[in-house]
DNA sequence: GTCTATAATGTGATAGAC
DNA sequence: GTCTATCACATTATAGAC
């Protein structure tokens, strides 16, 4: 039976169970969303692009809003990660620093859909009700915001993380992945007055 | 730099007839828009919105993206009335700060219709074929990128844009718009290396 | 300009056969 | 797990009365 889970602090940990089955209509969904946003995808699409029906698809998942949570917590994994990363680091300004190149290399390897991740409305309704989310959002800004100063971080904070996902827009798509990442954490750094 | 300005080749300006009736729809939409997203937001919730039935918002508009495209148009006024101001400054240096400081007071003025309007697939996939759009983003960015050094403008551009449309990000809201305004200013001369 | 009525299609979701 | 078939409802869109 369900004992007491060792969760700390509230925080779940990502590391959801999902057959093949199901993360194979995650990965469908993920790209049809980042494409088209979550409104303006249909069962039909991620059925079509999965070359099934739209019952097989909801045999795997009961309903649409089940399938956004899925594709949220299939990618707060890495993010996860990239937190618990950041927070074993001996100090808080190095920590902050392999949080930042952390973010800007999850950003730049998957690109499109991050942007869409954070821009799509519909996406954000169901995150902002999404505990592993706002837990692991808080998580993120204690590390931006720890320092000895008195510093209000909220504006930098928000401009960083919108900053960041402009690596998913259009005009950048044909650069480099190597190029983008070191000067969009060049960029990052200056916003945030560190050096890098 | 101001002379020669009778470079409008193709690019018509935004003043667009609308009837009042239009703008009534023009204004529902654009929340809407900015709350459920394009994909998200039918023509009922529009018509709901104004107290009408749908059939008299099919009267103004034929198509649901002619609405799209109209909301887009009402915004683009502003924005180009942005650009021509900085066109019309006495030098390169003052003409980016120019364009710097309307973009962050639009954006503060507008909060979270500014972000969901570049956020949302649905209204960039419209807005990528409109050319009135494309041609004030390039003279945008030629006044960015104007300077004599070899540097590519595209990536600090892109993550300007993005930064700056994270005014309209929720935890932002309660923020004092004045306090908003300069702040994002001073970060966003600190991301493009200008002086505040 | 706004209404009622309706067409044609798409939507999320369910039931039951294989 | 996937399929066919179907449900009730919402959607864009049209036609015609007031």
């Amino acid at each position: 039976m369900a004992s007491t889970t060792p969760f700390r602090s509230g925080t779940r940990l990502a590391e959801i169970r999902h057959t093949p089955a199901q993360v194979r209509v995650i990965t469908a969904a993920f790209g049809l969303f980042a494409e088209y946003g979550v409104a303006g995808t249909s069962l039909q699409m991620i059925a079509d692009a999965m070359g099934v029906t739209k019952a097989a698809v909801y045999h795997q998942f009961k309903t649409k809003d089940e399938i956004v949570i899925a594709t949220a917590d299939h990618e707060l994994v890495t993010l996860e990660a990239a937190v618990e990363n950041a927070e074993a680091a001996p100090s808080r300004v190095e920590a902050r620093r392999v949080l930042l190149l952390q973010l800007v290399d999850f950003s730049v390897r998957n690109r499109a859909q991050v942007r869409a991740w954070q821009g799509d409305p519909a996406m954000m309704r169901v995150l902002a009700k999404h505990e592993p989310f706002s837990g692991l959002t808080k998580r993120m800004f204690a590390l931006l915001a720890d320092d000895d100063s008195d510093t209000d971080w909220s504006i930098p904070a928000a401009m960083l993380a919108a900053a960041i996902t402009a690596v998913g827009q259009p005009a950048l798509a044909a650069l480099d992945p190597e190029v983008l990442r070191q000067r969009v954490f060049h960029y990052a750094c200056r916003l945030l007055d560190l050096h890098d």
